[in-house]
DNA sequence: CCGATCAGATACTCACACTATCTGATACTG
DNA sequence: CAGTATCAGATAGTGTGAGTATCTGATCGG
């Protein structure tokens, strides 16, 4: 197809794809004269996926060319997920974590097999330190469960990518699940909250005021 | 105290501080002339709880200001919840998600009492999309399994806040369990999947033999 | 009393993700 | 086969967000 076609069946400005070609996160066309180029299915894909990783996932431009390298590249899973894990979020300097968060962290996932330079053990070691900065109080049992509902998701993810067959769709597999796992999660915890605190505070177990009634789907 | 305490204190530039007060997300000195004024531990910590959000959190100046405002508000906490809520990511226009998408969250939801316009709900939905349009097979197995972490993770967050006594610290409770949860989450989830996937592919890293192939949780 | 510091106002910078314009060359239409 | 539409590639411009920097008087502290 043109790029006419590729924009429109996309839904990517022109400019935007030639910004993408640009930036090296998307190969260009098959020329067919020095200023003509076709355009086929998998330039539609990879727009998709850039889509999605920047609008939904949040990625920047730069995470994705990192990330889409991975992809392409012959790296093993374990150094694909290494990298879709850095893209999640800023590399976190780790000067800048107590080393008491660490600990915490570490015990929180005693029994698991996690490196030290593990991207999210820093990361939620800062997320630990952050919070006693702002004064919360130590919240032992919510760390825990926190850790406990990660493993869940965890087992999930890896329970998916044994789903896939080749090592392509293993690795997008990893990557999106990555990336947009953190947003479903998001997503779902908040629903769930509502839920929980519906079920605690407004249920009409007696005379309290009820919002709505209809939502026992 | 004077301004260049609070930014050595706070480690923040006094440039920073001037401008949060500008965005009217911190507030003034107390004057103790026309151009002196004097600060207080309130001050402090709002500053390390601006940063926390938007550094952590990733919060921009403008949903830390939302969200200030709902914590110094007499809000209920209801409220307080949903705009925190709605501060932790972009609010989804109901028009870009497909109805299967909804029809799909809601099914994983089922028997929770989630209002049609929850922005979790929205953004569950719009990851499902998401999904589907990246090619990736229909990951049954997958979403029920987050939104069981995600139950899990909601329950310990109304349970840490049932532990706060007066209203305004619950309000900063429900501010920042909901914006840093995700963090926090999100880098268990990264440290669990390295363990998860150790266990199963039983990668020597430290050249021990693999332990036991159950995991604990 | 005099250099250091301060509050407040204004202007500037920098990165990022586009978006627009321009220049020739090529493709399609009548 | 003329004329218009479209194209690739290069270059330049835009808008936003989050700070930074400078400037002007006024005040503090030794």
């Amino acid at each position: 197809m043109r790029m006419a076609e590729l924009s429109t069946r996309s839904g990517t400005p022109v400019a935007t794809i030639k910004y993408y070609q640009r930036e090296n996160i998307l190969a260009g066309g098959a020329h067919s004269g020095p200023n003509q180029a076709l355009y086929s299915e998998t330039h539609l894909d990879r727009i998709r996926l850039i889509r999605g990783l920047t609008e939904v996932g949040g990625l920047s431009v730069a995470a994705v060319r990192r990330v889409l390298e991975a992809i392409d590249s012959e790296r093993s899973l374990q150094e694909t997920f290494e990298i879709a894990q850095q893209s999640v979020s800023a590399t976190i300097d780790p000067s800048t974590v107590s080393a008491e968060a660490l600990a915490r962290v570490d015990a929180l996932t005693a029994g698991w097999h996690v490196s030290a330079a593990n991207p999210g053990r820093l990361a939620a070691a800062r997320v630990v330190d952050t919070f006693a900065e702002v004064g919360q109080v130590d919240a032992r049992g919510w760390f825990d469960r926190y850790a406990a509902a990660a493993l869940l998701a965890a087992e999930a993810d890896i329970d998916e990518l044994d789903a896939r067959v080749d090592r392509a769709a293993k690795g997008e597999t990893v990557v999106v699940g990555t990336v947009l796992g953190d947003k479903l999660f998001s997503g779902l915890r908040r629903a769930a909250q509502e839920h929980i605190s519906a079920l605690r505070y407004s249920v009409p177990l007696d005379g309290a005021p009820e919002p709505a009634p209809d939502q026992t789907s």
